[in-house]
RNA sequence: GGCCCCUUGGUCAAGCGGUUAAGACAUCGCCCUUUCACGGCGGGGACAUGGGUUCGAUUCCCGUAGGGGUCACCA
């Protein structure tokens, strides 16, 4: 009895591995063309550093004309969770990283180089765990999970490294007579790689992140097929990676003291290694310390707390792009309004060290973003938002053309108002401009420099009766607000007032104070003259006089 | 603990043997302005630390400290 007969008992029907190296033909693409891969477990979760991963991993597939796939790797039954996949995608389909091929939904994908599911892919893992039997490569092991808990009881307290290796590898050595009598015996086992790996030669490792990094050659008998059937991440990752000819593969950098085992496994497997790029985490501040951004501690770890406070998907991506490559911050100045696409990513001058995450400077992004979008674009924006999150600020929204002209203020010129970061903040900003929600609360009115409230009401009153006019041009408009500072002692010009400030008690823009509170009970709004061409004749009385009603009293 | 990686202002970061050590966010001040934003100008603020190597180290080497990652039949 030989290794083939072991591997044949294991796997009796399994195809041979030409059958898949054919099945998967080469892919067609460019000279210098990239393919990569974004490869998450189905937990529904999306991390803002896969989202980072992605954007990273996308980008470089597409700038080079290649491909970018999605493979869920549900290897794992016991963490898996129900509609995991669809989570996945439709967190990519809200940033609008939508893959070019793998899984569509829970069961439907495109592409030629499928399943992109691995538990699907079953069948495959076993044609090339059998071809590595056969040469001896791997074997069955038939430690309990009590055996190895010994193990490392042991070697822990002898204070050696702890491990399934050399001397410590009990069913490493068995004959292959033994291992089949156990295997027809009944005895439950696993599959290990023979390591041929020694722990003091080191390999030399190019990350195209990273740079240069050494280690230790991979000793360790891993599992690469499970009691389960399906195999380890690590087994999965050679294989599949392999077939569907992955070039980079770009990942967080828990991954990088996995890259002996990695290569090892291509080389045993007789495959091309991909490249690698380990990306640094994102990370947190905790009690002084960093740490990584965390799914059970930070709500904005999850990139769906984005999509529901309503930051623009363009400005999460355009910061991971910050994070990504800095140069891209200056690219964006220089190019204020050209797509993303057009940017070149360069992944070896991504950092190496993870980067605490800046919630200002996305919000500072967002904001940015917005600032160049038509009054319509906020509209629609606003309105899907307010679909999902704000039902009142959706029936605010009722009146479309209304609420065009509201978004509309000091919008689309050279220096658009930067006010909005989120579509959770639009509510607040416009919310006076609605009557209903105007007097909805108890209106409170503090008029800032002018304290005497009988002037305040007669400055009002002349307002009303003697220089409102909703049919004057801002100018003329402007001109008779000065005109009313006039009248009232005040100085026309803020300008001549600084210069002789005890000639008057204040200037026009005191004025202006006056009227803009009583006009929206806010000290602080975009330009008034436009709020009342909005508001219109009637309105702007109305409100004018409630204000003088609530000095009255 | 073993192995691996990292360490430039509050944060993200350029620079990689000779620089007044960029820029962005944040912060402060001034200007613009009918308010607030925007915009413009300016200020404060950094090469973890100790040794080398060198005519000269933020840049190269070694140690120390600090941070991060990893050591599963999880990915």
């Amino acid at each position: 009895m030989d290794y083939k007969d072991l591997a044949n008992l294991i796997f009796p029907n399994s195809k041979d591995i030409s059958y898949y190296e054919e099945k998967y033909k080469n892919r067609n693409l460019d000279e210098g063309a990239i393919v990569t891969r974004f490869a998450p477990s189905p937990t529904g979760f999306v991390h803002l550093g896969s989202l980072y991963q992605v954007v990273v991993a996308r980008k470089v597939a597409k700038q080079t004309n290649g491909v970018f796939f999605l493979r869920v790797e549900d290897t794992d039954q016991k963490r898996e969770i129900e509609n995991g996949v669809t989570g996945i995608i439709e967190s990519l389909k809200d940033f609008g990283l939508t893959p070019d091929e793998g899984m569509k939904d829970e069961i439907n994908e495109i592409g030629n180089y499928g399943p992109y599911k691995q538990s699907l892919r079953k069948e495959i893992y076993e044609s090339y765990a059998k071809y590595l039997l056969e040469q001896g490569k791997a074997y069955p092991c038939f430690a309990t999970p009590e055996e190895l808990e010994e193990m490392r009881q042991k070697q822990e307290a002898a204070k050696i490294r702890p491990g399934y290796y050399g001397v410590w590898a009990k069913y490493r050595n068995l004959s292959v007579e033994e291992a089949a009598e156990k295997i027809k015996n009944g005895d439950s086992y696993i599959i290990r790689l023979r390591s041929e790996g020694k722990e003091d030669r080191k390999i030399k490792h190019h990350d195209v992140i990273k740079g240069n990094v050494d280690f230790p050659e991979n000793d360790q008998d891993i599992v690469i097929i499970k009691a389960d059937g399906l195999p380890t991440y690590h087994f999965a990752h050679a294989i599949d990676d392999h077939l569907m000819q992955t070039t980079h593969v770009i990942r967080g950098d828990e991954w990088l003291s996995s890259v002996p085992l990695h290569l090892q496994l291509f080389q045993m497997l007789g495959f091309k290694a991909p490249k690698y790029a380990h990306i640094a985490p994102i990370m947190k501040e905790d009690e002084g310390g960093k740490r990584k951004l965390s799914k059970r501690k930070d709500p904005e770890a999850a990139v769906s707390y984005y999509t529901e406070i309503g930051v623009p998907k363009e400005a999460v991506i355009e910061y991971l792009l910050n994070i990504a490559n800095s140069s891209f911050e200056l690219w964006r100045k220089q190019n204020p309004n050209t797509s993303i696409n057009e940017f070149e990513l360069q992944l070896n001058k991504m950092s190496v060290s993870g980067a605490l995450f800046d919630i200002v400077k996305i919000l500072d992004i967002a904001k940015t973003v917005i600032s160049k979008y038509s009054a319509e674009k906020i509209y629609e924006e606003t309105i899907n938002w307010a679909e999902n999150y704000d039902k009142e600020l959706l029936e605010l929204l009722e009146n479309k053309e209304y609420a065009l002209k509201v978004f509309g203020i000091e919008r689309g010129n050279a220096k658009p108002r930067k006010d909005i970061a989120k579509w959770s903040d639009v509510k607040e900003n416009i919310e006076y401009m609605y009557d209903n929600k105007f007097y909805e609360k108890e209106l409170e009115y503090d008029y800032q420099k002018i304290i005497d409230k009988d002037l305040i009401k007669k400055i009002l009153k002349l307002y009303i009766e003697k220089y409102y006019n909703e049919n004057d041009d801002k100018q003329m408009w402007f001109d008779k607000i000065k005109d009313l500072a006039e009248e009232v002692g005040f100085a026309r010009e803020v300008k001549e007032w600084k210069q002789e400030p005890e000639k008057w008690p204040g200037h026009v823009g005191d004025i202006s104070t006056v009227l803009r509170v009583a006009l929206t009970s806010k000290s602080n709004t975009p330009d008034m003259y436009e709020i009342m061409q909005i508001l219109g004749k009637e309105k702007v009385f109305k409100r004018l006089e409630k204000a003088m009603e609530v000095l009255n009293k």
